[in-house]
DNA sequence: AATAAACATGTATACATTGACATGTTCTCT
DNA sequence: AGAGAACATGTCAATGTATACATGTTTATT
């Protein structure tokens, strides 16, 4: 596996970065498909220190604050390259606790059942208005080989998967609202 | 979380079930939402027995071969209810390796990158067709309070999720070939 | 001047998960 | 009669992840 490391050294790829800025990097933009707290990231960093993929130089902010900017190296690039263009097998189809609660969902009555999909599909669309306002930075696709499509290709999946939840669970919804007058 | 705990015990309340045929489910009818191996389900089964939410009776085959058929207890199914019914925020989205790698596709000259997508557009189409072909068994939508109604709607979000998918990729690989040849 | 938010880095503990180790029985097919 | 697949249950070690613990500085706001 060990794709965390995989995920620093691409970003690392870009330009320099600290620790800080990578973890606040896996909370917000990527998020959408990768994410790590600051204590993953740390100890990760150190270690690929120790393996020779990244160097780090102290920056001092105001008196004595140190922050370590991390650069990749030459063996992490091509590292990281050699990554990229590995063929993968399909990845398992991730868990989903609500999809296990649907599959359950015979025990429920249809008043409940239908609360928790209108729930469930209510959070679903504020994060999809959310991401379609950051979409609205791309008026146009951006440059094949800027790290921006990379980003661009991303968010799109992003949205086109919200919006194919929201689908599932009005299907959903229509489904259990069928007949319920008999 | 706990959800295996709670995945186990939607199961008993079907029907009572070895800790041999809980895997199984867990790794081919139940695999679109949920996993498990055995040597997750063994240890939980024998927790879940101290806790007093499952019963077993042991089963011979043949001549000494011993298998616990486990029941879910009163307290057990009470306990499932009461986590059905919780409302719940939506799940992070999933890590995913792929959408990893697009996002870094920027290194990825355009014939490796193309060749990645479609290797994976490949193997998501055999996905989506063998979830197509059980998907044969449900003529119509089963009776919404019945079991069959979960594996239903969950089968059908799994075939929706999988197209969606796919759709991605395409057009990914369009974005990837447009202009091209400049 | 005080407070809160953001910057900055780390460790520790608990839990979840994977894959291997370990052992044996029973059934089905040839 | 033998082989292989399926049945059946367990443990262990390593890895991955989440949450909390721990400590402090700098910047922006009031």
């Amino acid at each position: 596996m060990k794709s965390l490391k995989y995920a620093i050294l691409g970003l690392l790829c870009r330009h320099p970065m600290t620790g800080y800025e990578i973890a606040k990097e896996f909370n917000f933009e990527l998020a959408e498909f990768w994410y790590a707290n600051h204590s993953q990231i740390y100890p990760e960093l150190k270690q690929l220190n120790e393996e020779g993929l990244v160097n780090y130089d102290i920056e001092i902010s105001g008196e004595i604050l140190e922050s370590k900017r991390y650069t990749i190296t030459e063996k992490g690039h091509s590292d990281f390259i050699k990554w990229l263009h590995k063929d993968e097998k399909i990845q398992k189809t991730p868990k989903d606790v609500f999809r296990l609660r649907m599959y359950f969902s015979g025990n429920l009555d249809m008043e409940t059942r239908i609360h928790l999909l209108e729930n469930q599909r209510m959070q679903h669309y504020k994060r999809l208005n959310s991401l379609k306002k950051t979409f609205e930075q791309y008026p146009e696709v951006p440059p094949r080989n800027s790290d921006r499509f990379g980003d661009f290709i991303v968010l799109r999946g992003a949205i086109m998967r919200q919006e194919n939840i929201i689908a599932w669970i009005d299907e959903c919804i229509g489904y259990s609202k069928e007949d319920a007058g008999e």
